[in-house]
DNA sequence: ACTATTTCCTGGATGC
DNA sequence: TGCATCCAGGAAATAG
């Protein structure tokens, strides 16, 4: 379930491969499931246009599109990975997977696939994107503090909402409250400034570690390469319900918020 | 203005 | 072995 290390790590993987590749051709399935473009859309705003770059903003994966030679972005297309969505660079010669939405054709040959088993990944196109929420690694200590302010939500709904932080998901949640010592369920608007001072160094060192490891391969996530990620392998609590604490041997405790599985250690989460 | 709940979707795991 | 059921989760939609 790709997240912002996961998003970051394809992104720049789908960069190094097609930066500067002219789009040739766009085939689309017969559900994209496209987020706000319909597929007219899609196809109109990605003929004849050249990808400048990829990049991540929050779990978005944007490829930001010039005209023909031009070196100035006028639209950008938008692919958002959802639960099992996967965008692969390879050649024309291989054989589509299943569940393949969509195709683009590139100048050089290669081919950009975005394959979705679960259909939870949207696509679409934009000529201004703009995304809600603030980056957690780009953000203040004090614009941070200041997103929980009031707030009676659970912190860990906080931290999932993306219109306050962006690309923090489940695991990533999950791992930076344990790291600050927070338990899921306290209100943010309870958190004392100490506390959230710790929240806020807690994700982004998670981030940042995740980033450095590729991400985390839990049930098939895999980067533009089909490479793993290695994160999976620092999780201290995610997944790891009845397991002992890996500070002080407590099981950590598996709760649902927000539907969401939310792991914990009762000990040293307070 | 917030917050909580439901919905979408399918592969894999579980249970009988 | 095979079939039914449950579960995972991001974010939009809906309800409160």
């Amino acid at each position: 379930m790709p997240e912002l290390p996961e998003v970051e790590t394809i992104a720049r993987g789908l960069s190094r491969r097609v930066a500067g590749e002219t789009i040739d051709s766009v085939w689309l399935g017969e559900k994209p499931e496209p987020l706000k473009s319909s597929s007219e859309e899609i196809l109109e705003v990605l003929s004849n246009k050249r990808i400048l770059g990829v990049r991540r903003v929050g779990k978005h994966i944007v490829f930001d599109l010039a005209q023909g030679r031009g070196r100035t972005p006028v639209a950008q297309w938008i692919v958002h990975l959802g639960m099992s969505g996967r965008m692969m660079a390879c050649t024309a010669e291989e054989a589509p997977v299943k569940h393949t939405h969509a195709i683009v054709k590139l100048g050089s040959g290669r081919e950009l696939r975005f394959v979705d088993p679960r259909r939870f990944g949207r696509l679409s196109v934009s000529r201004h994107f703009e995304a809600a929420g603030v980056e957690p690694l780009d953000v203040s200590l004090e614009i941070f503090i200041s997103l929980f302010r009031g707030r009676k939500t659970p912190i860990k709904s906080a931290l999932l909402n993306q219109k306050l932080l962006r690309g923090v998901g489940n695991i990533y949640a999950d791992e930076s409250l344990f790291r600050a010592g927070i338990r899921p369920r306290r209100r943010a608007a309870s958190l004392s400034r100490k506390e959230l001072q710790k929240l806020y160094r807690a994700v982004q060192k998670v981030l940042k570690e995740a980033i450095a490891l590729g991400g985390s391969s839990v049930s098939d996530y895999v980067d533009a390469d089909g490479e793993e990620g290695f994160f999976q392998l620092r999780h201290r609590v995610y997944g790891r319900e009845g397991e002992p604490c890996l500070k002080c041997r407590t099981p950590v405790k598996r709760l649902v918020i927000a539907g969401r599985s939310s792991h914990y250690c009762p000990n040293c989460q307070r």
